[in-house]
DNA sequence: AGACCATGGTTTCAAACTGAAACCATGCGA
DNA sequence: TCGCATGGTTTCAGTTTGAAACCATGGTCT
């Protein structure tokens, strides 16, 4: 479970995260966090995973600090899963995941779940990354930088 | 290959991108394509996967539109691989991968790659979310609505 | 108490996937 | 012609996956 990229260079900024995720299954677990769900139960109903599968993602979650358990809420006899806030921080890889989606995964006309603001019910606006002067930046007008200097 | 997720409620707004996807060293072949690489050698070198894993992992971003091959370019006699329009769309995904392990994987005095503008060099800001109000807005602040309506 | 059931797991086992290493193919240049 | 660089594919043992069966705990009903 931890030997996915036997870390070469240390694994960079991109894999080490990678890493920690674990796997997709992971990703839908967290997004369904975020829809409010919290038990085993829920988790497994809505994904339709097999249970052994959900309880060693869970696990790895857990192990990573992304989810953690709680005793209980509703005062049943067992405990509930819930987003740590280094979990919470995954809120953005998850929107920016949603909004390549709907770009480029549905027709136009396609009717799909849309991220919307709870306030007024209104969709949310596209992420957008801004360099320290605010323009609004994409690929093409960034690069990486080494450590280093 | 394509049958990790059993698209049992015909698969969600973020479930059907992660399965184009692929893999996390998919996502990693991606990353280094927006760093430049576009050779298959170059690719291998850099990630050290096993060269029948890079094939596949590269067959299956092609099938998915993700990246495609162009005859040459130095004029040697094979092929490159470069990222598409729906490839370059996933920038915004690494840019959240990337920030979310500056913030939770790195200790604070830690080197590591930064993400920076190539007019001046500086790192770029955080991604953001804005509701159409403008207002910068988070998990807390958003919820998923159903096609519905 | 005893039977039953809901929830949350673990165990078992066959099938699928992974990845290291060996092998193959093509196009050079010496 | 030989040798080599690049870009793969094949082979095969080891790991992971996931469906199904099983187990454990605690509550409920009678």
């Amino acid at each position: 479970m931890a030997k996915r990229v036997s870390h070469r260079h240390s694994m960079c900024g991109v894999a080490r995260p990678l890493d920690a995720i674990g796997d997709w299954w992971s990703l839908l677990i967290v997004r369904d966090a975020f829809d409010g769900l919290r038990r085993f139960g829920e988790f497994q109903k809505s994904l339709g995973l097999a249970k052994n599968i959900l309880s060693a993602r869970l696990r790895n979650l857990l192990a990573h600090g992304i989810m953690e358990t709680v005793p209980a809420a509703d005062g049943s006899p067992y405990q509930e899963y819930v987003l740590t806030e280094k979990g919470r921080g995954l809120f953005p890889l998850l929107v920016a995941l949603r909004q390549w989606g709907e770009d480029f995964f549905f027709e136009p006309d396609e009717a799909h779940v849309l991220l919307v603001d709870r306030k007024n019910g209104l969709p949310v606006r596209r992420l957008e990354l801004r360099a320290q002067d605010g323009r609004i930046v994409g690929a093409e007008d960034t690069m990486v930088r080494l450590p280093s200097a």
